[in-house]
Parts: structure tokens; sequence; C-alpha cells
DNA sequence: CCTAAACTGGTACGGTCGTCCCAATTTTTG
DNA sequence: CAAAAATTGGGACGACCGTACCAGTTTAGG
């Protein structure tokens, strides 16, 4: 990994012109967008060391300055992409589970795109750093819980439906991460569920 | 042709002085060691972005150019700083575990140092991109099973064993990042305990 | 229409980074 | 002891970084 940013210090206590979430102007809320679309690829596919201001520009065919017009610093882009992954990822499951199932939860960790995953648990960590990701973070864990709630029809607060969260999410992280067959997944599952049952 | 004076015999051989574990002397092996122990510090300080070589040295009270003489990358020094904080980590919880039975696993987490685990997960995420840091990640979670196999009087390999492991992982990463009030972990770890038994 | 506000985009600044280089020094080896 | 190898440490290089700057251009609103 190679050249870290300098950050100096601003003094700057006057309100510069504000940065609305969403601009008056067409094609600004669309290069506004694009911007943030950018950001969400570069970091499903780097990380979000991969996402710098300018590799954010030029991935969404944008001047340098436009990342800067649009968002106040970094550290908003980075939050606003992982609030997005993070809306778009429960929005997926949601559906998932509602097509297939509670038990096939895990499939779609296993077949959806792995970069994309390991980007969202790598905000996620990052955000015990980050009050303002946490906030973010601990939005994803109620959205996840909140789902399995559903599908068991059970209210979100019951001990069972914690249990099942819990394992399915460290199974979901391990198989991100450590890549190994997950042969014993599916039976852990099954455990699990019966515990729950 | 640039007029260069001749080299002309074995200027292809690599001559360049490679890096070993352990270095032959003393003083060496020393200072070896306390710059893989500043990079340990630095790490659970600020995460892995902290451990840069010039903060490294000066942590250690080193030259700059030491840290380039005693690890050939910087890669090379995280992943060697990773595995120091795995392998203290597993002989701290084994030790807890050993001497306060398993049903206190989390109050180990709860009590510990945040910034110390933070960094752990946060480095635990990234060997996904890694492999040199997958194969460490891996150790990790074999470690933490067999932790509980042996407190459980299990073979490492039972479904029930694994389970324990999910829920202790996603309860513990969870109270990290999230720093909720941990009222239902204990709850949960109870209701794991009964489903395994 | 006209003027102010919103927006654009090229460029520059101050900074940290990983890594390299190499003359000096210390330690080991013969 | 002398020569060779290992080690030290100070400095330099090139690459990126986040962000600021600001003269131009486009758009909204009266």
């Amino acid at each position: 990994m190679t050249g870290r940013a300098g950050r100096p210090a601003v003094p700057q206590e006057e309100p510069q012109p504000p940065q609305p979430a969403q601009p008056q102007q067409s094609r600004a809320r669309r290069r506004r967008a694009a911007l943030l679309a950018a950001a969400v690829d570069l970091l499903t596919e780097g990380g979000f060391a991969a996402v710098t201001h300018r590799a954010v520009a030029q991935r969404a065919a944008l001047p340098l300055a436009a990342t800067t017009y649009y968002f106040t610093s970094r550290d908003q882009l980075l939050a606003e992409a992982f609030g997005q992954l993070v809306d778009s990822e429960l929005a997926t499951t949601r559906h998932w589970v509602a097509a297939h199932g509670l038990r096939a939860i895990l499939e779609e960790v296993v077949e959806a795109d792995r970069m994309r995953q390991l980007a969202l648990w790598e905000l996620y960590v990052h955000a015990g750093r980050d009050p303002v990701l946490q906030q973010i973070a601990r939005r994803w864990t109620d959205g996840c819980v909140a789902v399995i709630a559903d599908a068991l029809e059970l209210p979100a607060a019951d001990p069972r439906v914690r249990l099942l969260y819990t394992t399915v999410s460290a199974l979901w992280l391990e198989h991100v991460v450590e890549q190994r067959p997950a042969g014993d997944a599916r039976a852990l599952l099954d455990l699990a569920l019966q515990a729950v049952s």
C-alpha cells in the first residue's frame, strides 16, 4: 500500500456553501448519484482504501473537484456509500428470504459477490472507530434481525431470533473471509433452527 | 551507447541481504522484536492504518530504515504483527476459560481492551483480501474452536462446538463494533449452551 | 431579458507514504 | 590482527493523497 494522504488542518468556521444531499439541478443530482455509485463500486472492488477522490471522480467520468463539491469530505462520501451498501444488501436479503425461506439464507451469502460482502464487513468493523458509521452498522444489524424475526414470525427481541442471527452472521463472515468449503454451515444452521423451535 | 564502465562478470547474482526472521546478532534480534512490538502497539491503538514504517520506527526509538532492513515490506511487518496478536489473544482466552469456565468467556471480551480487539477484527476482515493474512485468520478461528472444544470436552469437529463458537464470535464482534449495552448477550450464550447439551 | 446562485473543472498546495540508496560503523569470521 | 559480513542511520525520490482555490459556465428566478 502506497501513498497516504495528508490532512492539513482546516481552521475555517465560516459557513462555506453547504452541500445539500439533494442538489437543486437535475444534472447535479445525477452527478452526485453517479459519484456515490462509483464509490460503492470501488468499495466493493478494493475495500475502502480504494475509495479516493481521484478514483471516484475518474470512475464516474467527472472532474476531481466534483467530489469535493458534492461531499464535504471523504468521510462523508464513505458514510453515504456504506449506508447505500447496507440498504441494498438488506433489501436483497429480505427478498431472498421471502422467496426461498430462511433455511436458504446462507445460500445467498455463498452465491453473492464476495468482494461486495467483504467491503460490507470491512466498513462494519471500521464503524467501531467512527460514530457516524457505527450508527449505520447498528442499522444493518437491526435490519438483519428484523428479516429473521419476520421469517420466524417472532418478535425481534426474542432471544431465539438473536441466536439465529448470531449464527448466521458469524458463518457469513467466516465464509467471506476464510473461504473454506462451507460443508458444515448448513448443518450448523439446522442445529440452530432446531434449538430455536 | 552510453559509456558505462565495464562491470562484466557476475552482476546478475542477487547479493541483496536476505531478511531472516531471526538475525544473527543479539542486538539485531532485540531490535527486530522491538519493531514488532511497536507494530502491535500501534495496531491496537489506531488500526492497521496507523502502522507505518515511520510510526513503528519512532515508537521503537529506531531509525526509519531499520523497518525496511528487518522486514522486506510493510505487508510482512503487518502479517507478523497480526500473527503475534492472534497468538497472544488465543493464549489469553485459553487462560481465562481455564480459570473462569466457558460461561464467562464473554466477560473477557467485555473487560479487555476494546481497541485491541477492534484491531484484531480489522485485520481478520482484511485477511479476506490477502492470502497470507487469510492463513493467520484461519489459525485464529481454529484456535478459538479448540478452546471451546477443550472446555466442553468434545471433539473440535462436533457441530455443537461450532455452534457455540459462532454465537460467541458474533456477539463478540457485535459488542466491539456497536458498543451497545450487552444485556442479552449472557442470555444468548446460555441459550446456545442449552442447545448444545 | 438579467443577475445571482449553482455548478464546473483545471490546477496547486502541503503532506505522508513505502521504499531505495549508501557512506559509516559494528560484529563476526578466518 | 585483518578482511568480510552484518548492521546502522540519515537523507532522498517518486507517488498519491485530501482538500483548497478560482476563473469560467450554466441554470434558476424574477
